[in-house]
DNA sequence: AACACGATGAAGGATTGA
DNA sequence: TCAATCCTTCATCGTGTT
């Protein structure tokens, strides 16, 4: 196993025993103090590595840290896809003498599922490790994290556990599965375990933390799995290298400008590789998607990925401004699908610049009626006789969760008052700045202000005093407003399933927030039969409820608080009892992602924005458990 | 609840050079 | 004339402290 690069020996720390697995005093103390050990690795094998960070993506895709150092040296920290190459071409070699069942382990212990690895071994030959992971990657890897449907009988989370158990079978073979699969497997042993079969200890215990204390083997292992391939992600395809989509109409050849970036940065622009085809994702321009109502642009026709195609019908959002690669790895999660980039100041009076990654069905889509107001005068009528001529906007920003605060306003009207008519220039460019930055609108002479929570409410499509009262304060309101889907937009893309399901939808609503999916398919006319609906927030599930219940729902909704709360087994009982779900439908938390954050804007690996992966984590257990 | 707190990256016009 | 590069403008589901 260390031949192949898998991390330090632990058989120290792990027996077998005819019980099953005990553990010694000396693992305890190892795994209690898990994370100061892991950080003593880290110093140190950054003293002999000049990038540490560099070091430990590759230690994470499953190398020894003493095989990434050499591979570094040898190449230089530049090109991180040499030095994959050339760490591929060490285990190669060095398990080269032995039977390529420690070849296939080691894919396998990335997280690609057996049957894949052989089939890829088979059609690159043993040799050459390099093109079987770019085989792996391009071609199969989602298929095998989302088994498809031609692959749903061998490739599915006992496929995980077994492939993993066989592994573990090498280490002792006089364990018996049945001990290894007992529920009572508590959390050290899984910690163990995990470690034990290759993932490293900070992989295994953030996995834990994020599936919950009675998650099994096989969904801590997809879990990890799923970290990894976003891990490979990022070393096969740098940023600068990343396929276009094909909603990418107005891709045009761009290349960074030296003139403010840092070293860093120019670093990656001098690293270009032979061939190299400098594509990036570009946001379409208009960003309307397949289309919009009132454009008689329209794609109506569109080929899903085969991995793709329901059921459940799924559908994805967040921020479309999010750094760059991050949508190219969610999309890459989600079974390939192309997101759909919309703004909808096409849809109401304020821009949302979001991208929605999902399978329905984009012919016959019909918007919800009325129109809501599509600009701010409309949207605002009394404020348009205080509004000055060189305010132009006639579409607000965003609309965020934080708004203006008394000091802003004020300093609006301090520089305004001094003038009669027309302030200078000068000042109409501050104010009109700040007016921008901050959505602020006119409602006095030299007087304005940030929009009330119900106006917020009518823009985004929600009922007039959705988010008002229990419980929730104006900051909660403005909040929990500005994290929540346009309603409008959502109700367009999901008016497909209206023909669909006259008798009703089973939603798993994650990441609900004010539930903006499910006011949408109410809207729309969709009954809804049986809601999951999670959301972490108390005040927002309060608010849901209470929509439900002012709107006569006859179905039934069921909260749960935690996303990491719902595992197999909860999922399980949920579809026994409602049948499976139609819809499973989400936004995961953008704060890592919004390019409004200053401090934590950390991408996919971020603490909230990874929530992300128990989206792709839950619907790919539905899918599998509809597909059995 | 107020307040202070930049960075990232898209877009597009202006300039440069072959 | 065209394409690459330079440079400016703009938007952004926010966080931490008081």
């Amino acid at each position: 196993m260390d031949q192949n690069g898998w991390g330090g020996d632990t058989s120290d720390e792990l027996e077998m025993s005819d019980d099953g697995i005990s553990i010694s005093s000396n693992s305890r103390v190892l795994l209690a103090n898990g994370e100061a050990a892991l950080g003593t690795t880290e110093v140190s094998s950054s003293a002999d590595s000049p990038n540490s960070s560099l070091t430990d993506r590759f230690v994470g895709m499953g190398f020894s840290e003493k095989l990434v150092a050499q591979a570094i040296k040898e190449n230089g920290e530049k090109n991180s896809n040499l030095i994959l190459e050339t760490l591929l071409q060490y285990s190669a070699s060095t398990s080269a003498s032995s039977s390529n069942s420690k070849l296939i382990g080691r894919f396998v212990g990335m997280g690609f599922s057996e049957e894949m690895v052989l089939k890829a071994v088979q059609e690159n030959g043993e040799g050459n490790t390099d093109t079987i992971l770019e085989t792996l990657l391009t071609y199969s890897a989602l298929e095998e994290l989302c088994p498809a449907q031609q692959h749903a009988d061998s490739c599915t989370y006992s496929d995980h556990e077994r492939t993993s158990f066989d592994d573990f079978m090498d280490i002792d073979s006089s364990s018996e599965t049945e001990e290894i699969k007992n529920p009572d497997f508590d959390e050290l042993s899984k910690l163990l375990y995990l470690t034990k079969i290759g993932y490293l200890e900070a992989d295994a215990s953030l996995a834990m933390e994020r599936c919950g204390p009675d998650s099994s083997i096989a969904e801590l292992t997809d879990f990890i799995c799923a970290a990894q391939m976003a891990k490979a992600d990022e070393a096969l395809y740098p940023i600068e290298d990343v396929r276009p989509f094909c909603n990418d109409f107005d891709y045009k050849k761009r290349r960074n400008s030296g003139y403010n970036v840092g070293k860093k940065k120019q670093m990656k622009l001098e690293k270009k590789l032979p061939n190299d085809v400098d594509e990036a994702l570009h946001l379409p321009n208009p960003m309307i998607g397949f289309g919009i109502p009132t454009d008689p642009y329209q794609i109506t026709r569109r080929t899903l990925p085969e991995a793709a195609v329901g059921p459940p019908y799924f559908y994805y959002e967040n921020v479309a401004l999010a750094p760059k690669g991050v949508w190219r790895t969610m999309s890459r999660f989600l079974y390939e699908v192309e997101p759909e980039f919309v703004d909808s100041k096409y849809f109401c009076a304020a821009a949302r610049k979001r991208g929605y990654i999902h399978n329905l069905p984009i012919a016959n889509r019909a918007p919800l009626l009325p129109f809501p107001p599509r600009t701010i005068q409309e949207a605002f009528p009394s404020t348009k006789k205080w509004w000055p001529s060189w305010d132009t906007r006639t579409k607000l920003n965003c609309l965020q969760t934080c708004t203006a605060t008394g000091s802003v306003t004020d300093s609006i009207r301090r520089a305004l008052e001094p003038h009669d008519d027309e302030p200078p220039l000068s000042v109409q460019k501050y104010v009109f700045e700040k007016c921008r930055r901050w959505n602020l609108v006119w409602i006095g002479r030299n007087k304005v202000a940030p929009l009330e929570p119900n106006e917020v409410e009518m823009l985004l499509g929600f009922p007039r005093d959705h988010t008002r009262g229990g419980g929730a304060n104006r900051k909660d309101r403005y909040k929990s407003l500005g994290n929540s889907f346009q309603v409008d937009t959502v109700a367009y893309h999901l008016s497909v399933l209206k023909d669909m399901f006259p008798s009703g939808i089973n939603v798993l609503s994650l990441f609900s927030g004010i539930g903006g999916a499910e006011v949408a398919l109410h809207r729309l006319g969709v009954p809804l039969k049986n809601v999951v609906s999670v959301e972490i927030s108390e005040v927002n599930r309060n608010i849901v409820r209470s929509w439900w219940e002012e709107t006569n729902q006859r179905g039934t909704l069921i909260d749960i608080p935690n996303v990491q709360e719902l595992d197999g087994d909860r999922l399980e009982r949920l579809m026994s009892r409602f049948g499976g779900f139609d819809l499973v439908i989400g936004g995961s938390p953008c704060n890592n992602l919004a390019g409004s954050n200053r401090l934590h804007r950390d991408g996919l690996e971020g603490k909230e924005s990874s929530l992300f992966f128990d989206y792709y984590r839950i619907l790919n257990l539905v899918r599998e458990m509809q597909r059995n």
